[in-house]
DNA sequence: AAACAATCATAACAGGTGTTATAAAGTGGT
DNA sequence: ACCACTTTATAACACCTGTTATGATTGTTT
């Protein structure tokens, strides 16, 4: 192979090995999710797997952190040319399970933080990997208190936490108990999230 | 037995292996707790197990079911004698994973809901068993309603939706990005989400 | 063209899985 | 003491699991 394509480089085969494995479990759970199983989604054998993957963990690992990449990126996406607290409210829609891709997306999360208990390396790293999401929530926030629209008394270390905990409850609610959230509903929410945190 | 204690009832065989079966998920995951494993935590063969559940999928929905009555008992003494707005952040309180049994409860919880893609049982089943919780938590919204604790235009549906939706995200926090949530910011966040609904 | 390394296929291993059938042990009623 | 019934143990079944080792194939470099 001569010439990289900007896809082909993105999309390398470990990316491959891993859209598999994540659509397999979206729609059969991680049970049923055998490393023969990805391989024959992906029409190849387990040698590719084996090659790319030390093990099935380090496989976990890897979608965990393509499932928080293509959420960080679908956030940046959303909100770029948005300000003000416009800007809050999409950055939040854009991420919650409202379309075939991103319900796939919660559900390997979903999975993945079921799979974890008795796994402290799992555990670690997707500690780590919330805390890199909270971090960037939290120089949001900042930025809001910096140009006025948020109060400068609110702790933001504490409202970040605050406002992730609202999204995963709502996120897993709407996987785990399916039910017609509006966007009207959505917005009503998170716009209610957000009040206290305004400057009057 | 010619004498039925009480304890003895209510704690009958099922339930005895609904328990070691969710202390070994709590703390091993669901991937490792096999039939065998359970048998052994409990101290006997494989025999019992398939004496009492036709399969493994009806020992899990009746883990489930235990959990969801746990909860809710633990609501219900948590509460009575409790009246208006202290009652909702006491009942919130109760249900958090604060201590070890708590933990345990939400991580069998987690372990379900992780399990459930592509087993429409399981799902149809849970769901079922939400709604029951939503309903009883709707009917205490109405009471305050009627209290004049809440404003009348509130639509209690709404609310109840959204605010399962808030404490299933601070438990799932809770437990897979451990932090240390204090009391103080719990019962903050939960002012937070009451405050638009009262009366004023 | 030869040598090297990356990529992938194949096959075997050791062990574990849920499920099922069957036999043993225990229990209470008559 | 016998019987019917519940409860538990044992064992086997057929299958799947992640992991590992070994070859074949391919592509790249020298």
């Amino acid at each position: 192979m001569t010439k990289l394509s900007v896809e082909e480089k993105q999309s390398d085969r470990r990316s491959q090995v891993a859209s598999a494995a994540m659509k397999l479990i979206a729609e059969q759970g991680l049970q049923k999710t055998s490393l023969r199983a990805i391989a024959h989604e992906l029409g190849c054998t387990t040698g590719v797997l084996t090659h790319y993957f030390r093990n099935k963990d380090e496989l976990l690992l890897f979608m965990l952190e393509v499932v928080m990449e293509r959420l960080g990126e679908k956030m940046a996406i959303a909100v770029e040319d948005i300000e003000g607290i416009e800007r809050l409210i999409v950055m939040m829609l854009s991420v919650l399970p409202t379309t075939d891709e991103l319900r796939q997306i919660w559900r390997v999360w979903l999975a993945f933080v079921g799979h974890m208990p008795g796994h402290t390396g799992l555990m670690e790293e997707h500690k780590a990997l919330y805390q890199e999401f909270k971090a960037s929530l939290k120089s949001e926030f900042a930025v809001f208190v910096e140009m006025g629209v948020f109060s400068k008394g609110i702790d933001v270390e504490f409202e970040a936490a605050a406002w992730i905990a609202l999204m995963d409850g709502i996120g897993v609610n709407m996987l785990a108990a399916p039910q017609n959230y509006s966007e009207e509903q959505l917005k009503k929410i998170i716009k209610r999230q957000m009040e206290p945190l305004i400057n009057k």
